[in-house]
DNA sequence: TATTTAGTATACAGATCTGTATATTTACTC
DNA sequence: GAGTAAATATACAGATCTGTATACTAAATA
Protein backbone atom coordinates (compact mmCIF):
# COMPACT_ATOMS: atom_id res chain seq x y z
CA UNK A 1 0.00 0.00 0.00
CA UNK A 2 1.37 3.57 -1.15
CA UNK A 3 0.87 5.67 1.62
CA UNK A 4 0.36 9.41 0.32
CA UNK A 5 2.99 11.24 1.60
CA UNK A 6 1.79 14.68 1.69
CA UNK A 7 4.75 16.51 0.22
CA UNK A 8 5.77 19.60 0.61
CA UNK A 9 5.80 22.22 -2.41
CA UNK A 10 9.00 24.16 -2.68
CA UNK A 11 7.44 27.61 -1.34
CA UNK A 12 6.47 25.69 1.95
CA UNK A 13 10.08 23.67 1.70
CA UNK A 14 10.97 28.03 2.18
CA UNK A 15 8.38 29.34 4.32
CA UNK A 16 9.19 26.09 6.75
CA UNK A 17 13.56 26.73 6.51
CA UNK A 18 13.49 30.69 6.55
CA UNK A 19 11.17 29.92 9.78
CA UNK A 20 13.29 27.89 11.41
CA UNK A 21 16.43 29.66 10.56
CA UNK A 22 14.46 33.10 11.24
CA UNK A 23 13.55 32.14 14.43
CA UNK A 24 17.46 30.88 15.61
CA UNK A 25 19.50 33.76 14.03
CA UNK A 26 17.37 36.21 13.67
CA UNK A 27 16.18 37.54 10.05
CA UNK A 28 18.70 39.97 9.38
CA UNK A 29 21.55 37.37 10.53
CA UNK A 30 19.91 34.76 8.25
CA UNK A 31 20.85 35.57 4.35
CA UNK A 32 18.77 34.00 1.19
CA UNK A 33 22.01 31.88 0.39
CA UNK A 34 21.83 29.80 3.79
CA UNK A 35 17.69 29.39 3.21
CA UNK A 36 18.66 28.12 -0.30
CA UNK A 37 20.86 25.58 0.88
CA UNK A 38 19.03 24.19 3.84
CA UNK A 39 15.77 24.05 2.16
CA UNK A 40 17.42 22.15 -0.80
CA UNK A 41 15.66 25.08 -3.50
CA UNK A 42 17.38 26.97 -5.89
CA UNK A 43 17.64 30.68 -5.67
CA UNK A 44 15.71 31.24 -8.73
CA UNK A 45 12.69 29.28 -7.60
CA UNK A 46 12.73 31.44 -4.48
CA UNK A 47 12.54 34.24 -6.13
CA UNK A 48 10.15 32.94 -8.68
CA UNK A 49 7.91 32.76 -5.93
CA UNK A 50 9.01 35.67 -3.58
CA UNK A 51 9.35 38.56 -5.18
CA UNK A 52 12.09 40.27 -2.34
CA UNK A 53 13.43 38.72 0.98
CA UNK A 54 11.05 41.16 2.43
CA UNK A 55 7.89 39.34 1.08
CA UNK A 56 9.29 35.77 2.18
CA UNK A 57 9.68 37.14 5.82
CA UNK A 58 6.09 38.29 5.17
CA UNK A 59 4.65 34.90 4.37
CA UNK A 60 6.76 32.92 7.14
CA UNK A 61 5.39 35.36 9.79
CA UNK A 62 1.73 35.31 8.15
CA UNK A 63 2.33 31.52 8.27
CA UNK A 64 3.76 31.23 11.87
CA UNK A 65 0.67 33.69 12.31
CA UNK A 66 -2.28 31.01 11.98
CA UNK A 67 0.10 28.30 13.41
CA UNK A 68 0.84 29.59 16.12
CA UNK A 69 -2.31 30.92 17.15
CA UNK A 70 -4.17 27.38 16.33
CA UNK A 71 -1.85 25.77 18.45
CA UNK A 72 -2.00 27.83 21.22
CA UNK A 73 -6.09 27.95 21.13
CA UNK A 74 -6.13 24.06 20.66
CA UNK A 75 -3.64 23.43 23.94
CA UNK A 76 -5.49 26.40 25.86
CA UNK A 77 -8.86 24.69 25.33
CA UNK A 78 -7.82 21.02 25.88
CA UNK A 79 -5.99 22.26 28.68
CA UNK A 80 -9.32 23.29 30.52
CA UNK A 81 -13.08 22.77 30.28
CA UNK A 82 -13.62 25.84 32.74
CA UNK A 83 -12.81 29.28 31.37
CA UNK A 84 -10.86 29.45 34.72
CA UNK A 85 -9.07 26.56 33.94
CA UNK A 86 -8.57 27.55 30.32
CA UNK A 87 -7.02 31.10 31.66
CA UNK A 88 -4.29 28.82 33.81
CA UNK A 89 -3.83 26.33 31.51
CA UNK A 90 -2.07 29.56 29.26
CA UNK A 91 0.54 28.82 31.48
CA UNK A 92 1.06 25.37 31.10
CA UNK A 93 0.83 25.48 27.62
CA UNK A 94 3.96 28.21 28.18
CA UNK A 95 5.91 26.00 30.45
CA UNK A 96 5.62 23.27 27.61
CA UNK A 97 6.63 25.79 25.14
CA UNK A 98 9.25 27.06 26.88
CA UNK A 99 11.02 23.50 26.78
CA UNK A 100 11.11 22.85 23.39
CA UNK A 101 14.43 22.60 22.14
CA UNK A 102 13.54 25.04 19.43
CA UNK A 103 12.66 27.52 21.83
CA UNK A 104 14.09 30.63 20.94
CA UNK A 105 11.41 32.82 22.52
CA UNK A 106 8.70 34.89 20.64
CA UNK A 107 9.49 35.17 16.93
CA UNK A 108 7.22 38.23 16.86
CA UNK A 109 8.76 40.12 19.66
CA UNK A 110 12.31 39.35 18.37
CA UNK A 111 11.16 40.47 14.60
CA UNK A 112 10.21 44.08 16.41
CA UNK A 113 13.66 44.32 17.89
CA UNK A 114 14.81 44.00 13.94
CA UNK A 115 12.57 46.19 12.99
CA UNK A 116 11.85 49.91 14.62
CA UNK A 117 9.84 51.69 11.66
CA UNK A 118 6.53 51.75 12.88
CA UNK A 119 5.10 51.43 9.63
CA UNK A 120 6.60 48.28 8.18
CA UNK A 121 3.85 45.44 7.25
CA UNK A 122 6.58 42.95 9.08
CA UNK A 123 5.77 45.13 12.30
CA UNK A 124 2.10 45.56 11.52
CA UNK A 125 2.02 41.22 11.66
CA UNK A 126 3.12 40.97 14.63
CA UNK A 127 1.27 43.95 16.36
CA UNK A 128 -1.88 42.30 15.16
CA UNK A 129 -0.51 38.73 15.73
CA UNK A 130 -0.48 40.21 19.69
CA UNK A 131 -3.78 41.88 19.53
CA UNK A 132 -5.72 38.60 18.33
CA UNK A 133 -3.96 36.47 21.11
CA UNK A 134 -5.23 39.55 23.72
CA UNK A 135 -8.67 39.38 22.52
CA UNK A 136 -8.65 35.69 22.92
CA UNK A 137 -7.67 36.41 26.28
CA UNK A 138 -10.56 38.99 26.68
CA UNK A 139 -13.03 36.61 25.49
CA UNK A 140 -12.26 33.76 28.12
CA UNK A 141 -12.34 36.80 31.62
CA UNK A 142 -15.51 37.21 29.49
CA UNK A 143 -16.38 33.76 30.52
CA UNK A 144 -14.97 33.25 33.74
CA UNK A 145 -17.15 36.45 34.95
CA UNK A 146 -13.85 38.97 35.43
CA UNK A 147 -15.29 41.91 36.91
CA UNK A 148 -13.41 44.17 34.51
CA UNK A 149 -12.15 41.19 31.81
CA UNK A 150 -10.41 43.74 29.60
CA UNK A 151 -8.16 44.75 32.91
CA UNK A 152 -7.45 41.42 33.21
CA UNK A 153 -6.74 39.70 29.70
CA UNK A 154 -4.00 42.79 30.03
CA UNK A 155 -2.42 41.38 33.35
CA UNK A 156 -2.25 38.12 32.21
CA UNK A 157 -0.79 39.17 28.57
CA UNK A 158 2.15 41.01 30.51
CA UNK A 159 2.47 37.97 32.94
CA UNK A 160 3.05 35.34 29.60
CA UNK A 161 4.80 37.96 27.59
CA UNK A 162 6.88 38.52 30.74
CA UNK A 163 7.08 34.67 31.05
CA UNK A 164 8.42 34.29 27.63
CA UNK A 165 11.18 36.40 27.29
CA UNK A 166 12.56 35.71 30.79
CA UNK A 167 12.37 31.85 29.64
CA UNK A 168 14.30 32.96 26.64
CA UNK A 169 16.80 34.88 28.63
CA UNK A 170 17.57 32.59 31.15
CA UNK A 171 17.07 29.61 29.57
CA UNK A 172 14.46 28.63 32.12
CA UNK A 173 11.41 27.60 31.70
CA UNK A 174 9.99 27.62 35.79
CA UNK A 175 8.76 31.49 34.84
CA UNK A 176 6.07 29.75 33.24
CA UNK A 177 4.94 28.19 36.97
CA UNK A 178 5.83 31.58 38.43
CA UNK A 179 3.71 33.77 36.15
CA UNK A 180 0.80 31.16 36.97
CA UNK A 181 0.72 31.59 40.18
CA UNK A 182 0.55 35.64 39.72
CA UNK A 183 -2.25 34.57 37.09
CA UNK A 184 -4.25 32.71 40.06
CA UNK A 185 -3.99 35.85 42.48
CA UNK A 186 -5.18 38.33 39.84
CA UNK A 187 -8.32 35.90 38.48
CA UNK A 188 -9.49 34.67 42.07
CA UNK A 189 -9.38 38.72 42.66
CA UNK A 190 -11.39 39.08 40.05
CA UNK A 191 -13.76 36.50 40.54
CA UNK A 192 -14.59 36.57 43.90
CA UNK A 193 -17.99 36.83 45.42
CA UNK B 1 33.88 82.98 31.47
CA UNK B 2 34.89 79.62 29.88
CA UNK B 3 32.42 76.77 30.94
CA UNK B 4 34.24 73.11 30.82
CA UNK B 5 32.70 71.38 28.32
CA UNK B 6 33.66 68.07 29.11
CA UNK B 7 34.60 66.88 25.61
CA UNK B 8 33.70 63.00 24.45
CA UNK B 9 36.33 61.13 24.19
CA UNK B 10 36.51 59.23 20.45
CA UNK B 11 35.45 56.09 22.40
CA UNK B 12 32.76 57.36 24.14
CA UNK B 13 31.54 59.12 20.72
CA UNK B 14 31.37 56.22 19.07
CA UNK B 15 29.93 54.13 22.06
CA UNK B 16 27.26 56.58 22.09
CA UNK B 17 26.70 56.20 18.16
CA UNK B 18 26.43 52.37 18.39
CA UNK B 19 24.55 52.66 21.38
CA UNK B 20 21.75 54.74 19.44
CA UNK B 21 22.13 52.81 16.10
CA UNK B 22 22.43 49.52 17.68
CA UNK B 23 18.84 50.42 19.88
CA UNK B 24 16.72 51.61 16.66
CA UNK B 25 17.90 49.41 14.14
CA UNK B 26 19.61 46.36 15.90
CA UNK B 27 23.03 44.98 15.55
CA UNK B 28 23.48 43.02 12.36
CA UNK B 29 21.28 45.47 10.41
CA UNK B 30 23.85 48.57 11.60
CA UNK B 31 27.28 48.27 9.91
CA UNK B 32 30.57 50.03 10.67
CA UNK B 33 30.10 52.54 8.22
CA UNK B 34 27.19 53.83 9.71
CA UNK B 35 28.69 53.94 12.70
CA UNK B 36 31.90 55.62 11.70
CA UNK B 37 30.01 58.35 9.06
CA UNK B 38 27.28 59.34 12.14
CA UNK B 39 29.96 59.07 14.96
CA UNK B 40 32.22 61.52 13.27
CA UNK B 41 34.70 59.74 13.88
CA UNK B 42 36.96 57.39 11.02
CA UNK B 43 37.25 53.83 10.74
CA UNK B 44 40.72 53.59 11.43
CA UNK B 45 40.10 55.25 14.64
CA UNK B 46 37.08 52.79 15.40
CA UNK B 47 39.87 50.05 14.73
CA UNK B 48 42.26 51.12 16.72
CA UNK B 49 39.72 50.87 20.13
CA UNK B 50 38.07 47.91 18.90
CA UNK B 51 39.65 45.21 16.96
CA UNK B 52 36.44 43.93 16.01
CA UNK B 53 32.73 44.85 15.80
CA UNK B 54 31.65 42.49 18.04
CA UNK B 55 34.43 44.15 21.06
CA UNK B 56 32.73 47.43 20.40
CA UNK B 57 28.84 45.46 20.89
CA UNK B 58 30.45 44.21 24.11
CA UNK B 59 31.29 47.94 24.94
CA UNK B 60 28.44 49.48 24.14
CA UNK B 61 25.84 46.55 26.22
CA UNK B 62 28.66 47.38 29.11
CA UNK B 63 28.12 51.27 29.06
CA UNK B 64 24.78 50.29 28.85
CA UNK B 65 24.78 48.02 31.41
CA UNK B 66 25.91 50.66 33.46
CA UNK B 67 23.66 53.52 32.35
CA UNK B 68 20.09 52.03 32.81
CA UNK B 69 21.02 50.44 36.28
CA UNK B 70 22.33 53.22 37.64
CA UNK B 71 19.26 55.48 36.25
CA UNK B 72 16.62 52.19 37.38
CA UNK B 73 18.05 52.23 40.99
CA UNK B 74 18.42 56.04 41.42
CA UNK B 75 14.30 56.94 39.86
CA UNK B 76 13.12 53.81 42.20
CA UNK B 77 14.24 55.52 45.28
CA UNK B 78 14.00 58.92 44.22
CA UNK B 79 10.60 57.23 43.81
CA UNK B 80 9.57 56.73 47.44
CA UNK B 81 10.58 56.20 50.73
CA UNK B 82 9.40 52.79 51.59
CA UNK B 83 10.07 49.51 50.85
CA UNK B 84 6.56 49.48 48.75
CA UNK B 85 6.45 52.43 47.36
CA UNK B 86 9.94 52.13 45.64
CA UNK B 87 8.59 48.34 43.86
CA UNK B 88 5.43 50.56 42.82
CA UNK B 89 8.33 53.15 41.24
CA UNK B 90 9.20 50.76 39.14
CA UNK B 91 6.33 51.02 37.44
CA UNK B 92 6.40 55.21 37.43
CA UNK B 93 9.96 54.85 35.63
CA UNK B 94 8.67 52.18 33.26
CA UNK B 95 6.02 54.50 31.91
CA UNK B 96 8.29 57.71 32.17
CA UNK B 97 10.45 55.02 30.01
CA UNK B 98 8.28 53.89 27.44
CA UNK B 99 7.15 57.26 26.62
CA UNK B 100 10.86 57.90 25.86
CA UNK B 101 11.18 58.95 21.99
CA UNK B 102 13.78 57.04 21.41
CA UNK B 103 12.15 53.98 23.29
CA UNK B 104 12.54 50.63 21.06
CA UNK B 105 12.19 48.11 24.21
CA UNK B 106 15.05 46.61 25.86
CA UNK B 107 18.08 47.06 24.46
CA UNK B 108 19.43 43.43 26.17
CA UNK B 109 15.72 41.84 25.01
CA UNK B 110 16.38 42.95 21.57
CA UNK B 111 20.05 41.82 21.45
CA UNK B 112 19.21 38.10 22.78
CA UNK B 113 16.61 37.83 20.28
CA UNK B 114 19.86 38.38 17.87
CA UNK B 115 21.86 35.99 19.50
CA UNK B 116 20.57 32.42 20.28
CA UNK B 117 24.71 31.17 21.10
CA UNK B 118 23.72 30.70 24.71
CA UNK B 119 28.11 30.62 25.17
CA UNK B 120 28.33 34.10 23.32
CA UNK B 121 29.74 36.65 25.59
CA UNK B 122 27.23 39.07 24.06
CA UNK B 123 24.49 36.66 25.60
CA UNK B 124 25.94 36.87 28.88
CA UNK B 125 26.01 40.43 29.40
CA UNK B 126 22.06 40.54 28.98
CA UNK B 127 21.81 37.74 30.95
CA UNK B 128 23.52 39.07 33.99
CA UNK B 129 22.24 42.92 33.65
CA UNK B 130 18.48 40.89 34.33
CA UNK B 131 19.71 39.11 36.82
CA UNK B 132 21.09 42.07 38.70
CA UNK B 133 18.21 44.01 38.36
CA UNK B 134 16.38 41.13 39.84
CA UNK B 135 18.47 41.04 42.64
CA UNK B 136 17.95 44.24 43.33
CA UNK B 137 13.88 43.84 43.19
CA UNK B 138 14.61 41.22 45.53
CA UNK B 139 16.32 43.29 48.13
CA UNK B 140 13.30 45.71 48.31
CA UNK B 141 10.67 42.88 48.29
CA UNK B 142 12.86 41.95 51.52
CA UNK B 143 12.73 45.07 52.86
CA UNK B 144 9.22 45.83 52.51
CA UNK B 145 8.50 42.35 54.80
CA UNK B 146 7.16 40.01 51.68
CA UNK B 147 6.49 36.40 52.50
CA UNK B 148 8.33 34.80 49.98
CA UNK B 149 10.29 37.87 48.62
CA UNK B 150 12.22 35.85 45.70
CA UNK B 151 8.45 34.86 44.65
CA UNK B 152 7.18 38.29 44.92
CA UNK B 153 10.49 39.81 43.14
CA UNK B 154 10.39 37.02 39.99
CA UNK B 155 6.16 38.03 39.95
CA UNK B 156 7.18 41.57 39.38
CA UNK B 157 10.01 41.25 37.06
CA UNK B 158 7.81 39.10 35.05
CA UNK B 159 5.09 42.28 35.14
CA UNK B 160 7.53 44.55 34.68
CA UNK B 161 9.46 42.43 31.13
CA UNK B 162 5.81 42.19 29.91
CA UNK B 163 5.09 45.62 30.30
CA UNK B 164 8.49 46.78 28.69
CA UNK B 165 7.74 44.41 25.56
CA UNK B 166 3.99 45.19 25.35
CA UNK B 167 4.65 48.84 25.20
CA UNK B 168 7.00 47.96 22.63
CA UNK B 169 4.95 46.40 20.42
CA UNK B 170 1.73 48.60 20.68
CA UNK B 171 3.47 51.81 21.43
CA UNK B 172 1.41 52.32 24.22
CA UNK B 173 2.82 53.20 27.50
CA UNK B 174 -0.22 52.52 29.61
CA UNK B 175 1.20 49.06 29.92
CA UNK B 176 3.43 50.37 33.24
CA UNK B 177 0.10 51.54 34.67
CA UNK B 178 -1.61 48.16 34.18
CA UNK B 179 1.47 46.21 35.64
CA UNK B 180 1.40 48.83 38.49
CA UNK B 181 -1.97 47.66 39.16
CA UNK B 182 -1.23 43.76 39.22
CA UNK B 183 1.56 44.64 41.15
CA UNK B 184 0.03 46.11 44.11
CA UNK B 185 -2.26 43.09 44.12
CA UNK B 186 0.27 40.42 44.43
CA UNK B 187 2.31 43.03 46.80
CA UNK B 188 -0.39 43.14 49.30
CA UNK B 189 -1.00 39.30 48.62
CA UNK B 190 2.47 39.07 50.64
CA UNK B 191 2.46 41.90 53.35
CA UNK B 192 -0.91 41.49 54.59
CA UNK B 193 -0.66 40.42 58.39
C1' DT C 1 62.50 71.84 18.13
C1' DA C 2 62.30 66.82 17.34
C1' DT C 3 59.52 62.95 18.32
C1' DT C 4 55.76 60.47 19.38
C1' DT C 5 50.84 59.84 19.59
C1' DA C 6 46.24 60.10 17.96
C1' DG C 7 43.45 61.13 14.52
C1' DT C 8 42.00 62.14 9.46
C1' DA C 9 41.20 60.99 4.65
C1' DT C 10 40.80 57.61 1.45
C1' DA C 11 41.35 53.63 -0.92
C1' DC C 12 41.01 48.82 -1.15
C1' DA C 13 40.93 43.61 -0.22
C1' DG C 14 38.02 39.86 0.35
C1' DA C 15 33.80 38.09 1.83
C1' DT C 16 28.89 38.16 1.78
C1' DC C 17 24.53 40.25 0.58
C1' DT C 18 20.27 40.62 -2.55
C1' DG C 19 18.73 39.79 -6.88
C1' DT C 20 19.25 38.42 -12.05
C1' DA C 21 20.75 35.84 -16.35
C1' DT C 22 21.59 31.65 -19.08
C1' DA C 23 21.12 27.19 -20.15
C1' DT C 24 19.57 22.61 -18.92
C1' DT C 25 16.38 19.12 -17.04
C1' DT C 26 12.44 17.09 -15.01
C1' DA C 27 7.51 16.36 -15.10
C1' DC C 28 2.96 17.04 -16.24
C1' DT C 29 -0.63 17.85 -19.79
C1' DC C 30 -2.93 17.96 -24.20
C1' DG D 1 4.72 12.00 -28.14
C1' DA D 2 5.06 17.26 -28.43
C1' DG D 3 4.80 21.17 -25.80
C1' DT D 4 4.66 23.65 -21.59
C1' DA D 5 5.57 24.74 -16.82
C1' DA D 6 8.56 24.45 -13.00
C1' DA D 7 12.64 23.48 -11.11
C1' DT D 8 17.83 22.85 -11.35
C1' DA D 9 22.73 24.21 -11.82
C1' DT D 10 25.68 27.82 -12.11
C1' DA D 11 27.51 32.07 -12.87
C1' DC D 12 27.53 36.84 -12.13
C1' DA D 13 26.31 41.91 -11.34
C1' DG D 14 26.35 45.39 -8.04
C1' DA D 15 26.00 46.75 -3.44
C1' DT D 16 27.42 46.38 1.23
C1' DC D 17 29.93 44.12 4.92
C1' DT D 18 34.14 43.77 8.11
C1' DG D 19 38.67 44.84 8.47
C1' DT D 20 43.37 46.67 6.65
C1' DA D 21 46.85 49.69 4.20
C1' DT D 22 48.93 54.09 2.97
C1' DA D 23 49.80 58.74 3.46
C1' DC D 24 49.00 62.94 5.67
C1' DT D 25 48.06 66.18 9.86
C1' DA D 26 47.42 68.14 14.40
C1' DA D 27 48.73 68.22 19.07
C1' DA D 28 51.08 67.15 23.04
C1' DT D 29 55.52 66.18 25.11
C1' DA D 30 60.48 65.66 25.95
Amino acid sequence: MKTKVPKLSKRDQLIQTALRLFAKNGIHATGVDSIVEQSGVTKKTLYAHFRTKEELVLAVLRHYDGLARHEFMRKVESGGTTPRARLLAIFDFAQHWFQQNNFYGCLFINTIGEYSDKDTPIRQICKEYKKLVKNYIHSLCKQAGAKDPQGLAQELTLLLEGATVTAQVSQNSKTATIAKRAAKVLIDKQTES
